[in-house]
RNA sequence: CGGGGCGUAGCGCAGUCCGGUUAGCGCACCUGCUUUGGGAGCAGGGGGCCGCAGGUUCGAAUCCUGCCGCCCCGACCA
């Protein structure tokens, strides 16, 4: 184990949060609820917004800016919508401070009060489709694809860096369209685009499926969702796609005219993933030696350690050796500390998770080799001087694939079948659980009361299958995913 | 927001119950020497509004009140 992080078995919370400190990744700040998100945190996370936003614009998207905060009376239009969010919402009451008459400090000013109190936006559906109520008018003007990479406020009560804080970063989707099948086959095809992210760029598997009603989101009529299993065996909503049908169009009155001039409301889809997604690379792929990422999201994917320290023909190699792996477009950095001793480099940038170690010595370069070490399974090979393009290469796909297949074999391992209650509740202490339920929103509150576990999905790929609710016994055509959630 | 725990140097902690010199220890940091292939050794050195604000007292890290923050467990959520 790394000095200053507790083992995954022992207290698996503060594993999360030394992973997250001990790496760089992130503080928490003076502001309750709201963390600092470091450099190496945050060149992740630039990482993954560099790849979904050329995955959102290959798909047609462009991106637009709305206002941080939304009116208040904004908010009430949509009736689902404001029951969602009112509960968690930051409130701008004024404009203005002033000093105090005593002179004592600073304190907002009573003769700055705001005609209309406005909200941070939690989400942006509301001033969004108030704009779009000016930018639509035929049906010419339609499909509208547009995305904002924004952050957002919820008032959480409790909160947890990456996975929940008060402030995130996100991108949000918003568009509109002339019928309801491309509304939906939109919604679906971000929920594609989501998924194909999650495991090709953060090699963690996900289930795709669907919200249940009392899971989906407010104001939406169906929501998608892709679920990933942490080491805990936990849920973790990685990101959501909504179908809003026309809920949004006719609570902001945004309507078009089509080929036969007559008017209709439009239908709209919104998709978005946070920060949160940097919570789940954390947690899917860390160990207890600290931090592992996969390659395609490493800022670093390629560390040169000389050993024991540097020298003219040491750098000499390792610089050689960077510049041939930079033309091949893998980013590479070269350590030239003189002071620290390899064996504390080994455990510094295994605690960082650069997907990649080469170590240059004086006695491998006699032989004409060096060593490499790959992060996630800590085994080093001997390579000949000259191969090492090629092999470091060709490594970094493996590790990208290996990382995946650990993480699918995982998730497989600990997804059980219950058919009983017994069984059931017993194995929600592995990780999800496909059961069978009645379709009601009461039963899925009692199974909630009773165990903690909530329907993370009615997974896209279900089978019909005939069966009894684990819990109330009623008929069931199909199994249906539980598990405990962050 | 309720219950529990915690807050002392960059990090990890002791000291708090039972008030009393100059607040300690390990790691990290600085200097020097010796080392150097998995978190080096020795010697010397620097660094503290003891979470914040009040109060009690001749005297507060220690006692009292209030507040803030973090962690764990619940209720809510991306």
């Amino acid at each position: 184990m790394a000095k200053g992080i507790s083992s995954r078995a022992d207290n698996y919370a503060q594993w999360y949060v030394d992973i997250v400190k001990k790496a760089g990744l992130a503080d928490h700040s003076a502001v309750r609820g709201c963390m600092v998100i470091k450099p190496h945190g945050f060149a992740i996370w630039e990482k993954m917004q560099a790849q979904l936003d050329r995955m959102f614009k290959e798909t047609g998207h462009v991106n637009a800016y709305f206002p941080l905060f939304i009116p208040k009376s904004f908010l009430s239009r949509e009736a689902e919508h404001v029951e969602g969010f009112a509960k968690e919402c930051a409130v701008v009451t004024h404009y203005r401070l002033k000093q105090n008459d005593d002179g004592t400090g600073l304190i907002v000013d009573p003769e700055a009060k705001l005609e209309e109190e406005l909200i941070v936006r939690p989400t942006s559906e509301t001033i969004i489709w108030n704009t779009y109520k000016d930018w639509i008018k035929s049906y010419r003007d339609l499909p509208l694809l547009v995305n904002q990479w924004a952050n957002v406020v919820r008032w959480e009560m409790r909160t947890r860096l990456f996975l929940r804080t008060a402030e995130f970063l996100w991108q949000e989707g918003h568009t509109a369209h002339s019928s309801k099948q491309e509304a939906i086959e939109e919604a679906l095809q971000m929920q594609e685009i989501y998924a194909t992210f999650a495991e090709e760029y953060m090699a963690m598997p996900v289930i795709r499926g669907r919200k249940t009603t009392s899971e989906r989101f407010a104001g939406a009529v169906d929501t998608y969702t892709i679920e990933a299993m942490m080491q805990d065996g936990k849920a973790l909503q990685a990101g959501t796609s909504h179908f809003l049908g026309q809920n949004f169009a006719k609570a902001f009155d945004v309507k078009y005219l089509n080929e036969e001039n007559r008017e209709e409301y439009v239908w709209a889809t919104s998709w978005g993933v946070s920060t949160r997604l940097v919570g789940g690379l954390i947690m899917t792929h860390s160990d207890d030696d600290g931090l592992v990422v996969p390659p395609k999201l490493a800022p670093t994917q390629v560390v040169i350690v000389p050993i024991p320290k540097p020298n003219p023909e040491i750098m000499e190699v390792a610089e050689r050796i960077a510049a041939e792996l930079k033309g091949k477009g893998i980013s590479v950095k070269i350590d030239h500390d003189p002071k620290k001793r390899p064996g504390y480099k080994f455990a510094e940038y295994e605690l960082q998770g650069i997907p990649v170690r080469i170590g240059i010595g004086k006695r491998d370069l006699e032989k004409g080799q060096i060593e490499i070490a790959r992060r996630d399974t800590k085994e080093k090979t001997m390579v000949d001087l000259g191969q090492e393009a090629n092999y470091i290469s060709a490594l970094l796909d493996t590790i990208q694939q290996d990382l995946f297949a650990k993480a699918l074999a995982f998730q497989r391992a600990r997804t059980n079948r219950a058919d009983t209650w017994e069984d059931f509740t017993r194995l929600l202490d592995e990780g999800f659980v496909s059961a069978h339920w009645d379709g009601t929103s009461e039963t899925e509150a009692q199974i909630k009361a009773k165990t903690k576990a909530t329907i993370r999905c009615i997974p896209n790929d279900q089978e019909a299958e005939k069966g009894t609710c684990i819990l109330s016994g009623a008929p069931s055509t199909g199994r249906v995913l539980f598990a405990r959630a962050y």
